[in-house]
RNA sequence: GGGUGUAUAGCUCAGUUGGUUAGAGCGCUACGUUCACAUCGUAGAGGUCAUAGGUUCGAGUCCUAUUACACCCACCA
């Protein structure tokens, strides 16, 4: 059915119908459908951010969304067959979590699968968690992930986002799985993976490695500890040690001083004593101490931070690991190994009061040992430090020792930055950030993660007569098998009743980091497209916020580039935030989130749009109601004066004239011909230059032009048939329904449905952004008389306002000061002067002069009674 | 400590390659309309363009320094 028959344009303004009749048009049309059969050159294909769908909706995807779709729509508009995927992003940590609490469920792999459980949500999860097999887990992330995308593709639809919904994906779909799993094994091919026994930041609750790109500072409150180090040889003597965690002292294997450091230069090579344990540990010189930090000295411990890593691997000294993968303290027996003492059955002593507590638990035992002891100098000082966390987590990091897989990212640094150099990046200055985040990389990326749900490594280990895991000899999958579960599936060459058994083999148990996913989205959307597109990395635009240029950008780029030799995309589109009305950004935990859908109630989907397109590409922006409420205004004004004109023109025998333009002869009429040619140039330029703000600022100010002026000013002439009003008028309906098409869309299709003079059948987003040859011929060149009408008009008014009195006041008397060419000018348009002025007969003088202006204006004030 | 931005009316923001009395919306005040407009229109008040120097005939716009804020990174004994 066609769109026009299914409306009256005679109502109010009626957002939430418009918005539905809209969206079910468009579907039943599939405008936004992308044409496989269009060449490349014609195709304008777009790396559309999967949104985490465990995430809550957000303020900010609508932004970042809209100014994204506002662009799109303008490539879309200017013919371009546009591939504009949406996938979910539902692998991962974000959604077992989500899992886990809504829910009320812990995955255990040793829980035996339950086909007959069913997940049921649990409002107040007081209840200790119930624990379920690995596949009821998995089971169970996936049917909450397909509620949650319904949430996101609801809203999507409801902001008139351009997306093709006939292609879709998921991160955790088997081609997700493939494409991953593919991309993991080229790298291995290429040398740029491998598995790694290594002290790594874990995430003790989650109980998983983290990358470098996932952590965040945090400021905690902390203590520091003045302990007392005993000397070797000299009784009389000690060192102060400072530290924040003295729960390290049993993993203590060093004390340090700067070398330069003439109180502690005595005292190297010499042996310290660690209070309570007795462990000898070394006193070196090194040059990360620094002399004017606490005392001047400190422990190092395996591992109590990222310095104290990077120090142990130049040092040779042995691994003292006493966080467990817990963050509990590890049953370990002291002068055993590497867990020397001079005393040790007082370190037994001592560390069995501490075996098996939580990190916090055991540093408060320690602090009351030490203070018995008299170890500790003085009362903890309070302080505040930074510690790092995971940024999901909500316990601090640890460096826990294990084995990984990795990826080198390290050594080639310089040629990540140069792919980055390759792309556009909006705005340019948002390429320094990315640089400045490869340059800062300190880490390998680790890409295991001791999870659940998200996608297998295809990798299997062969073991070995003890039934020991041999991880120097993986057995990697076949390329033509992927994808691949290695706990389900069987490696080549084995049987499945080898699995676990001597001389058998074990599949890995670990998932990828979802950045090992979410970087290889240009392939997957391309998996996800039609059989025989014409589809090739790089992609036209990438869009996404500026918090994930360290993990989104630079994986996807780095992949591209390691995986296909090429950059992912041409440009790079970096939103901004929005920030609360204090400046915070808004999150959930603050409680100052703002709900999309009421916004959307209250000021339409076309006012909230207009609001995220006003606020440019990469600015952080306050979340600014008014700004929205102007959109509304100005999208219900659209729909009144469309209605307005539409009335006037459907009582024209113009009416039925689909080719209207060459009607337009009147000289006013034909100079607001040239104003409108004028914004479309402005529009269309700044769309060039991606700056789709300026474009809206100059399409809306000329409508409100329109409004306020040129239509006040034709009003009576078109209402009294003329045909040059009618189809001027005509002109620029047309006109401003594709130029608001990529802001507006739901307006913008109203209006252009609704026209009286065309059975549209086709979507104004079908049509092409208009070229000014439509009406060329007639433009005048006489273009200046709108501009030398509109001050005497607006002068006029003034007069009126000043008298208090109504604008229908008839002017008695009015002088135009001009020089004489524009004289001649207002001259054509004067019976329109007159119409709109309310002049009297005679009323009308003119003056040669330098400048425009009209003076003397006299009224004809009605008698006071 | 390093990097990247931002600083213009009470609020949110525009100000293109330096060029005459610095703009818009909201809010405020006054008046007028209510037969396109759950309104709309017209006008008014309100800014030493963060601060200090400099370049220039001329700077909100370019340069230098300073200050404040935001984000990223480093430091985290």
């Amino acid at each position: 059915m066609a769109y026009k028959e299914k409306r009256s344009f005679d109502d109010k303004y009626q957002p939430a119908d418009i918005e539905a009749r809209c969206q079910a048009f468009w579907d039943e049309q599939k405008v936004y459908a992308y044409n496989p059969d269009a060449p490349a050159e014609a195709t304008y294909s777009v790396d559309t951010p999967p949104p985490t769908v465990s995430g809550s909706l957000h303020i900010g995807h609508i932004m970042g969304y809209t100014q994204a779709d506002v662009k799109i729509r303008y490539q879309r508009m200017c013919g371009k067959s546009v591939f504009n995927p949406i996938g979910w992003d539902d692998n991962g940590l974000p959604t077992e979590r989500r899992v886990q609490n809504y829910y009320n469920i812990a995955c255990n792999p040793h829980v035996p699968y339950d086909k007959n459980f069913v997940p049921v949500h649990v409002e107040n999860n007081k209840e200790p968690r119930k624990e379920v097999s690995r596949q009821n887990f998995i089971e169970a992330c996936h049917m909450l992930t397909k509620e949650d995308e319904k949430v996101f593709e609801n809203m999507f639809r409801r902001m008139g986002f351009s997306l093709d919904w006939d292609i879709q994906y998921t991160t955790i779909g088997k081609d997700s799985i493939r494409i991953s799993q593919a991309s993991f094994l080229d790298l291995v091919k290429k040398g740029m993976v491998s598995s790694v026994e290594a002290p790594t930041m874990w995430d003790v609750d989650f109980q998983s490695a983290i990358a470098q790109a996932e952590i965040e500072d945090r400021e905690v409150d902390g203590f520091f500890h003045d302990l007392r180090f005993n000397i070797q040889g000299e009784p009389d003597k000690f060192l102060t040690i400072a530290t924040t965690r003295p729960e390290f002292l049993p993993a203590c294997i060093a004390v340090v001083a700067h070398p330069d450091d003439e109180r502690y230069q005595p005292y190297f090579g010499k042996t310290a004593i660690v209070p309570l344990f007795n462990i000898p540990v070394p006193i070196l010189a090194s040059e990360h101490a620094e002399k004017d930090k606490g005392t001047g000295i400190l422990m190092v411990c395996t591992f109590g931070d990222a310095a104290d890593v990077a120090w142990w691997k130049q040092s040779h000294l042995p691994v003292k690991q006493i966080i467990g993968r817990d963050g509990r303290l590890m049953p370990i027996v002291y002068g055993e190994g590497a867990f020397v003492s001079l005393d040790v059955p007082k370190a037994r002593a001592c560390y069995d009061q501490i075996a098996g507590l939580p990190v916090k638990k055991a540093r408060a035992k320690l602090v009351e040992m030490l203070q018995e002891s008299g170890d500790l100098l003085s009362q903890p000082r309070p302080i505040k430090h930074m510690v790092k966390f995971y940024e999901k987590g909500s316990q601090p990091l640890e460096f826990v020792s294990s084995r990984q897989w990795f990826v080198d990212i390290l050594s080639h640094k310089q040629k990540w930055i140069e792919r980055g150099q390759e792309i556009q990046w909006f705005p340019p200055y948002m390429r320094s950030r990315y640089e400045a985040w490869v340059n800062g990389l300190n880490q390998n990326w680790c890409i295991s993660r001791q999870r659940f749900f998200g996608v297998p490594f295809p990798v299997w280990y062969p073991l070995d007569a003890q039934g020991n895991p041999n991880y120097d000899a993986p057995i990697f999958a076949d390329e033509a098998r992927l994808p691949v579960d290695p706990t389900v599936d069987t490696p080549t060459g084995y049987t499945e009743s080898q699995r676990g058994q001597p001389n058998g083999f074990v599949g890995d148990t670990d998932i990828m980091d979802t950045w090992a996913t979410s970087s290889v989205t240009p392939q997957i959307a391309m998996a996800a497209a039609p059989k025989g597109s014409h589809l090739s990395m790089p992609f036209d635009m990438r869009y996404m916020g500026h918090d994930i240029i360290r993990t989104w950008a630079f994986y996807t780029i780095m992949k591209a580039d390691a995986n296909a030799g090429t950059i992912p995309w041409k440009q790079a589109h970096v939103n901004g935030f929005v920030l609360d009305p204090d400046r915070k950004k808004m999150s959930k935990s603050k409680g100052n989130v703002i709900t999309p859908i009421a916004l959307v109630e209250t000021y339409s989907a076309d006012g909230v749009r207009y609001w995220a397109a006003r606020n440019k590409l990469g600015i952080d922006t306050l979340f600014e109601e008014t700004v929205m409420g102007q959109g509304k205004k100005l999208v219900m004004k659209m729909y009144n004066a469309s209605k307005f004109v539409m009335n006037i023109v459907s009582a024209s025998p113009l009416a039925q004239q689909a080719d209207y333009v060459p009607y337009i002869k009147e000289p006013l009429d034909k100079a607001w011909a040239c104003k409108l040619a004028q914004t479309l140039a402005g529009a269309t330029v700044a769309f060039q230059n991606s700056d789709y703000a300026a474009a809206l600022e100059a399409v809306e100010m000329r409508f409100w032009d329109f409004c306020d002026n040129y239509l006040e000013i034709v009003k009576a002439r078109a209402y009294a048939g003329d045909t040059s009003a009618v189809a001027s008028l005509m002109l620029t309906i047309d006109l401003f329904a594709k130029l608001f098409a990529p802001f507006c869309p739901f307006i913008a299709e109203e209006v252009y449905q609704a026209r009286c003079w065309a059975n549209a059948t086709d979507s104004v987003h079908a049509q092409r952004w208009p070229q000014v040859e439509e009406w060329a011929s007639v433009i005048s060149e006489n273009a200046d008389l709108y501009d030398a009408l509109t001050p005497v008009v607006a002068e006029i008014r003034k007069t009126k306002t000043m008298a208090n009195t109504s604008q229908k006041t008839p002017v008695k008397n009015v002088r135009i000061l001009a020089p004489a060419k524009q004289i001649e000018l207002l001259k054509q348009a004067e019976q329109d002067l007159v119409n709109v002025g309310s002049l009297l007969p005679g009323a009308l003088h003119y003056e040669e002069a330098d400048t425009i202006m009209a003076d003397q204006v006299e009224l004809e004030l009605p008698k006071k009674e």
